[in-house]
DNA sequence: CTGATTTTGAACCGACCAATCCAAAACGGA
DNA sequence: TCCGTTTTGGATTGGTCGGTTCAAAATCAG
């Protein structure tokens, strides 16, 4: 063997995450990476060969902490609309707390900047979108089981749709909706599941 | 007087427009500019001073459309919620054309690239929020009094619902959505009126 | 300790960034 | 026509971009 790395990837990967998510892919520069991991420029090009690739790693490690993060919220042994209520609570909260942080959601963001003319990221995006669309769509089923959503009700349909709220309400928050317009914006949606 | 001036300049920031909507304000550098415009260096820094007041000339015009377009298609003589079905039709057609000019809304792109770190757009798209939900709002109530809409719904709560979903169409067209799912997610949205 | 192997820091690369400068060109008014 | 004013294209600015190179430092097996 030889030298062994000072740093632990993982950890470099978790900064470079915060980083992009602060500031957006083309707006975080090499510099920044360097600055939120501590590393030189050699250890980040050694370890992750490009800023796109290091990218990449951060926006898995973000997805995939998201819909474990979403998988535990539903999992919760209440009825289906409760479950969904807790859900757009947790957003509305999370976009509501000032401007602090108000960096949103990296997969959104990341949906709108990079999507289109990215397709390696296009794809991670949709595969994310399909596992959490499964998520929530097993909600839905269960809820039209226990009786606690109508049995006409399309599950799928439904999931699509609380997908889609919740990126509204993340979009409305920067654009200057306030708190009480987002809670409204979560209780409108309620009424339709 | 002296030398006129070659160009159109409402002409110009069409252009501008174009240009940013297609890249984004940080990926559209002021090289793309010269050719989206076909003007030179000189002539945009000495109309426009800089690549930012360009982009909020372009981002008005953007805006200043589209709530024209809003204003259009909801002053139509017809029930409010066929308003707004027509509205999100418009919005489902517009984002499911195949991924062709699948460049989504400016506004969207503005308010998730640049809301959280530049307060003068942050404060443009608030305006413009506040004139679109005033828009709407004036829809639900014109409903209210038909009968058209329940009595006891808040305009303003639905019209920031329906902003709402029309970002998280966007949004979801962007992560990979099919059309089928943008439909559902409009008629789902429908439902809550 | 030696030698093979890897990481690390710092200097460096060409390309491109937003923005400025300047002189030549193009007009309007006289 | 000629002057004052403005626009225009092209060269140029200092700075930053993502990425590479290279030698020194650090570690291992033997």
């Amino acid at each position: 063997m030889a030298r062994p790395r000072k740093f632990d990837e993982e950890r470099a990967v978790d900064a470079a995450m915060e980083a992009f998510w602060t500031a957006g892919y083309e707006a975080t520069s090499t510099q920044d990476l360097c600055e939120a991991t501590g590393l030189g420029r050699s250890s980040i090009y050694n370890t992750f060969h490009s800023k796109h690739e290091l990218f990449r790693r951060a926006l898995d490690r973000y997805m995939a902490r998201r819909t474990d993060e979403l998988s535990g919220l539903l999992e919760e042994d209440r009825p289906a609309r409760a479950r969904v209520e807790a859900l757009l609570s947790r957003v509305v909260a999370e976009e509501a707390t000032g401007y602090g942080d108000g960096r949103g959601c990296l997969y959104v963001n990341t949906a709108v900047e990079l999507a289109a003319r990215d397709a390696e990221v296009a794809r991670e995006l949709e595969r994310d979108y399909a596992r959490r669309l499964e998520v929530l769509t097993a909600v839905f089923e269960s809820g039209r089981r226990d009786g606690d959503i109508a049995a006409d009700r399309d599950a799928r349909a439904l999931a699509h749709f609380v997908m889609a709220t919740v990126s509204g309400i993340r979009v409305a928050a920067r654009a200057g909706a306030d708190a009480a317009a987002l809670r409204a914006i979560a209780r409108t949606a309620l009424d339709a599941i």
